[in-house]
DNA sequence: GTGAAAGCGCTAACAG
DNA sequence: CTGTTAGCGCTTTCAC
């Protein structure tokens, strides 16, 4: 006795089209992905079949026979940021040309435990990872899925796998130390409180004590960082302003929020204020002054990152050049 | 004759932790599924065995079998615009609340075809596209899948199924009679060459015709808009401002920049020239002079659609009220 | 409340 | 070059 159907017929599948052309089924798998192992005749009427019902291959089904999903799985803050948004756009344009599809989760600035199991249980082929570290549980559960993993904008002592980041740390001192070449003598930092910006702010701080330097201030202002915030913050320093001061700020945003608010206190900068932000982002080399700050190339990190797995993807084993630092560099401006 | 495995074990999987807690895999799918299913001292032998073997639902194999991919494709141009960021913020995070995840696709501003095609192939249980104009292929293809389709940010004639967007050409002619109502009767307009800009710029010129005024430039520029735009334009506009002009753009990104260039070639804003942007970004808010524009509100559109979405997964049958113009307003600032 | 059987739509593996 | 067979890991369905 046949077995009623379990729902009503509700797309095409591979079977009507092996029907329609006269093949098998297998056959019309052949012509989608291995097409040079068929007969350009019989590729001609299986393709003709596939138009004619409008077959539009089930890759989940495929996936769960091949083992792979064709998809990769990209964990970041959040991309309401410029750097992240370049850094998504470029990693998602690498990987669909290569036919691989992305899944966005967007952690904030908080836990990523959860994010991680819900995109695990999707079996993705790889996965990226913002930041370099995780809790027990989430390193745990990214080494036990056995997919290539990417963490990047963050340097790990023990990274999971492949890496692609920079030491922030790294970052704050490079700037004091340009600051320093310059001749300042007196600073101030203006960070969010994320991990990896409250460690460009150490590197600052630390660097500058080294110098002998004066730190006049070093507000943490609430992730994610925004304009207004960086308007508030040079309001509050600038009492402090009676002496040419170098400032530092973990976003362009913050930047420019100091930029436009020392114009309007009438503080001149570079000549009283020289500041520093961070990102490149446009406005930062379109707004008037244009102001230093530091390049990070997060499309250039995206692609690298989409390159490290879809090697490894192609079945190249892990190696050593699969962790790089990637360069950071201040671009100098008007500002300072 | 047993037959060999296909490949070395790699993940733990429904049979293990069923043998493991000494029951059948079934039971092990209600305890994941439909918890009040399960008599509850079955249910904790299960989770113990859940928690010491790691094991990690496949949600490939589950979703093949239930028909439900619990995945939501979403389509929108760039994540490099905040309007846009923000949107799929706001979509991202309603549906992972409701155990959905999303695959993005960046489409450009261009043809979407292929892109529809590799999402459908993921067998996605809903859709947001952005803009309402679809080539036959892409329409069909939508149609066919049996899914719910949200439209955004367009108004569309023949809707696919749901729509949450506005009229590009009202939002034009509402800033061309905000002007007109503050006395201005000579404009400009700067424009992306997006479809839905170009849209805003016919609804703003052919509102100044209507009331008589006169139009000076109407440049197109490229998508996507920058700021450096903003300011070339203003410049090459700079020599016809000797009378007072009111400019509308496409994006506060070009106004930021036709104001920071106006600062610069020491043309009064407001007094010489009057300008509004469109999208409020925080940039609107926060430079000085803060700008009007126009609010669209991208992470409501984005929650909105979500939430349509939701209750279509949900089993609501498609209804009229699917179907919603979102609010736009003109945010009025410094700059008028 | 729990289990056994069947199969989702596709591809790996092998045979011809 | 093409076809057959046997699953991929889960859930639906139905029986107990």
């Amino acid at each position: 006795m046949p077995i009623p159907a379990r729902s009503t017929r509700v797309s095409v599948k591979i079977t009507d089209v092996a029907a329609a052309a006269g093949v098998a089924p297998m056959t019309v798998s052949r012509v989608i992905n291995t097409p040079d192992r068929v007969s350009p005749e019989t590729a001609i009427r299986v393709k003709a079949a596939i138009a004619k019902l409008g077959y539009v291959p089930n890759l989940i089904a495929g996936g769960l026979s091949s083992r792979r999903s064709r998809m990769v799985a990209a964990i970041v803050p959040t991309i309401a940021h410029p750097m992240f948004a370049g850094l998504v756009q470029a990693f998602t344009d690498a990987l669909r040309q290569a036919g691989y599809e992305v899944m966005l989760s967007l952690s904030g600035y908080g836990d990523d435990e959860a994010q991680v199991r819900a995109l695990l249980g999707r079996r993705p082929d790889g996965l990226l990872i913002t930041g370099a570290s995780h809790s027990k549980v989430t390193a745990q559960m990214l080494t036990e899925a056995q997919i290539p993993v990417v963490e990047i904008w963050d340097v790990a002592a023990q990274p999971i796998d492949m890496l692609v980041g920079f030491d922030h740390g790294e970052v704050g001192a490079a700037v004091a130390t340009f600051f320093h070449a310059k001749g300042h003598d007196r600073f101030a930092v203006f960070s969010a409180g994320d991990s990896r910006a409250l460690a460009r702010r150490r590197g600052f701080t630390e660097a500058v004590r080294r110098f002998g330097g004066e730190l006049i201030a070093d507000p943490v202002l609430p992730a994610p960082s925004t304009i207004m915030e960086g308007r508030a913050a040079l309001r509050d320093l600038a009492p402090k302003l009676d002496r040419r001061t170098a400032l530092l700020c973990s976003s362009d945003l913050l930047a420019f929020g100091a930029i436009t608010e020392a114009r309007v206190l009438g503080i001149a900068v570079p000549e009283r204020l020289a500041v520093c932000g961070f990102g490149n982002f446009e406005l930062s080399a379109a707004n008037d002054p244009a102001f230093t700050t530091v390049n990070v190339e997060g499309a250039e990190t995206g692609r690298t990152a989409a390159a490290f797995l879809l090697r490894r993807l192609a079945g190249a084993p892990p190696a050593k050049q699969d962790r790089v630092h990637v360069p950071f560099r201040i671009v100098e401006r008007d500002s300072t």
